[in-house]
DNA sequence: CCTGTGTCACAAAAAATTCACAAAACCGTC
DNA sequence: GACGGTTTTGTGAATTTTTTGTGACACAGG
């Protein structure tokens, strides 16, 4: 279900803010800090995309990529060079590696997740999803459209994007600080209260015509899409 | 319930930072500037990771942390160290504190709560458990439902982390004074017999579709989660 | 001038705590 | 064992506290 993303970054520290960053953006992550292990992983389970840092100790990003081009099971895999800014992605893509693309340290995990779905994308573009969908309702991420049981739905922005993050978490509970994060993002200096407020837009914009409420309060903890309401 | 960061940190202005970020991020805060309270603190209530300033006044650092590798209950308690940017991690960590990870001054609140969520994986893997089973009794913690024998239960938040509780020690008897410190939280005071009403709400809930009670009452010392009722 | 947002104050709902009394289990003794 | 006397637990209801729902409002940006 969730696309795998396999890094291949000797430097932990690194590792650890990517993991918790895909993982927040619903990859599943694994990773190694070493291209021989890096081999053997793809080989050993499905891996959707590689993170590849061009500078490893003992096999380097280079020679992994080279590998990894020459089978035929994993020719198609797709690949993100992590390079220095020094090392001039210019040359580096004179080389002719095979990959995908690039991203110069340091960058913004945003920017990462950004590319990471692009290159996923063009690869497996039933893994970059555009539609969503729970119960009777239907979410176009392309048109930012919503539809309740054929109906159309008008959330402003932020009900929209509040929709979204439920819709890709279906029937999971988030306290309000959850939400501020993943919603408004990190950082944001907002009261948990205003989640409420637009909890409350979002669903009188959902029921608007259709009786039945899909979100779940829990009292003390937050909130979750839950069809079923018991 | 939420994970309990403990700082030990003297610098006032950071201490209210990062308490401000780590509760933004459903963490509990206690907070403490000096080493010998902070080993009290430990010892006292139930502390998940310690955030540890290197540079302490009286106990440093680097001591409080070898004096708790010392002891059984809290060798496995995992720390993070604050160090200034001057002092140079390669040699700390040569020094072989034991500390989990390091984060060095000044750094951003958001990569330290990634870095606190990592060494918590780590080491505790059952705070990130999502479900619990016991019998015929099923708990999703990730969207706050309940079944018994296949039928949905509600309960009330505090029956809830109550059964979680006791799901999470099962068989175990709790006196009214322990579950009220690790259900309702170290420092609360209130009523023990209190705990009985929740008792019977409990009771109440899980028995409604399936005649046997798992409750098991031990007079004179407390309750216990047992399915088999002699 | 709109639209969308974040806050606030107050109403409403739900849940927590306490209390008083009933019921049950225990204890020592006959 | 049966029997009061005691202690401990079960229970229902009243009361208090916490949490959530909601409408109104001010304000920023197009």
């Amino acid at each position: 279900m969730k696309p795998v993303v396999l890094i291949v970054e000797d430097e932990t520290a690194l590792v650890e803010l990517l993991r918790y960053n895909l993982e927040r953006h619903d990859f599943e992550v694994v990773s190694t800090p070493n291209g021989e292990e890096a081999l053997m992983i793809v080989e050993e389970r499905p891996v959707d995309l590689l993170l590849l840092d061009w500078m490893l100790p003992g096999l380097s990003g280079i020679e992994v990529c080279r590998q990894l081009r020459r089978k035929p099971e994993t020719r198609k895999l797709p690949i993100i060079m992590i390079t220095a800014r020094g090392e001039g992605t210019d040359r580096i893509r004179g080389l002719d590696t095979g990959a995908d693309d690039y991203v110069t340290k340091p960058f913004a995990p945003e920017e990462l997740v950004a590319r990471i779905r692009a290159v996923l994308r063009r690869a497996r573009p039933a893994l970059a999803e555009e539609q969503l969908t729970y119960d009777d309702i239907e979410m176009n991420l392309l048109e930012y459209k919503v539809l309740r049981g054929g109906r159309s739905v008008s959330l402003g922005p932020t009900e929209f994007r509040l929709l979204r993050h439920f819709m890709e978490h279906p029937g999971r509970v988030f306290s309000r600080n959850q939400l501020i994060d993943s919603v408004w993002g990190h950082g944001i200096f907002i009261d948990a209260r205003t989640v409420d407020v637009h909890i409350r837009r979002l669903r009188k914009a959902l029921n608007e015509n259709s009786g039945r409420d899909v979100i779940r309060t829990v009292r003390s903890a937050g909130y979750a899409l839950d069809a079923k309401a018991p």
